[in-house]
DNA sequence: GGTGACATGTAAGCAGTTACATGATTAT
DNA sequence: ATAATCATGTAACTGCTTACATGTCACC
């Protein structure tokens, strides 16, 4: 069986939300989901296509805007519904190319390799305080149903970052322990 | 300036550690690597023709055996070296199917919301048992030099995993504590 | 002699990225 | 004027998955 299409329901999801054009939902996502998702102007615009032909979503004739206005529909309701209450099936396999790199390590210097890491650490702690911002935009909407959930999503990375964090350091001082490469034969327990 | 396709590296890096043959190189992403990497036999053999055309690996032409078997040439190190190298530019956005149903949960009972958290913790298990049994085939192959670096790959997905099992325990713990939904507003500090 | 694992490969199709094109509005 | 931002869209391309095709070898 094809495996579903997750824009699909990102946009539905982002509909019920309160996103209407395609340009809100790409930067909706770009803000405040882009911990955990992106999207391309590419895949929203022919997507909308797609669900307005299978009438999952209908175009709003309001008011003359210079946006694209959408609007659920009841299917495209049901539709989101559906999808939101099923399981995850799986974990997916994410490749990592840093890890990729430290596997075939032995290719390169120990110096490097622990630079590439503190590097690495580096992008982690921007995330960090990206997440911090993220945060406090939602507190300062408080009382929405959502908030809870959007809280729930963000810990999440918190919470692994900080851990990656701590693989980090944990990982030189490894690197840095066994750095005289020519003795390492010498008293391995 | 176009990615650099990952597919390259991964083959010439396992070619660079003993691994000769396309289907071996899929059996061991399989089952050494399969924490952060993933392959499949439609991206391995054509890229074992193309690597072989711009000369960085050539066939082995041994004693006859039923697989095809190659060898790196010194322009194959040489790219496996630069790639190597080469710091890792950015964090990879990995999307999440688990975390954007939770975005749009409130479309859905807390009862569901914490039933699909729970099944992902029961995942996230598993996975550390697989670690767990990787290390141990690791740790029974001592004194390789890579040994170092695969420990480290597989600290990373520990660190990792244990940390979203304690965020799946303290998700749970909110979502039942707010459990009342119609209470909400009554004592939020 | 049939079943299943090993081994290599091809082709169709999909999801996503990137680059480009267009027009409207706003700011300097 | 013109530059920048907003907004919608299309087309080419890439990477990857999936399904299929083919042949060998072992084993019962």
């Amino acid at each position: 069986m094809p495996k579903e299409n997750m824009t699909r329901y990102a946009i539905l999801g982002l509909l019920a939300s309160g996103c209407t054009s395609g340009y809100e939902m790409k930067h909706t996502i770009d803000t405040s989901l882009n911990h955990f998702w992106k999207i391309s102007f590419g895949q929203v615009y022919p997507m909308l296509k797609t669900l307005a032909q299978e009438g999952l979503i209908v175009e709003e004739t309001g008011d003359g805007d210079d946006r694209k206005m959408f609007v659920l529909t009841s299917d495209g309701e049901a539709e989101l519904g559906r999808w939101v209450q099923e399981p995850t099936t799986e974990l997916p396999v994410q490749r990592n190319e840093l890890l990729l790199k430290l596997y075939f390590a032995r290719h390169e210097s120990k110096d490097t390799t622990i630079q590439k890491i503190n590097q690495h650490a580096a992008l982690l702690r921007e995330r960090l305080d990206m997440y911090q911002m993220i945060e406090q935009s939602i507190r300062s909407y408080p009382g929405t149903d959502e908030a809870v959930y959007w809280l729930l999503t963000l810990d999440y990375g918190k919470r692994k970052t900080q851990a990656l964090l701590e693989w980090c350091a944990a990982s030189i001082q490894t690197l840095e322990g066994g750095k005289d490469d020519e003795t390492r034969d010498r008293n391995t327990k």
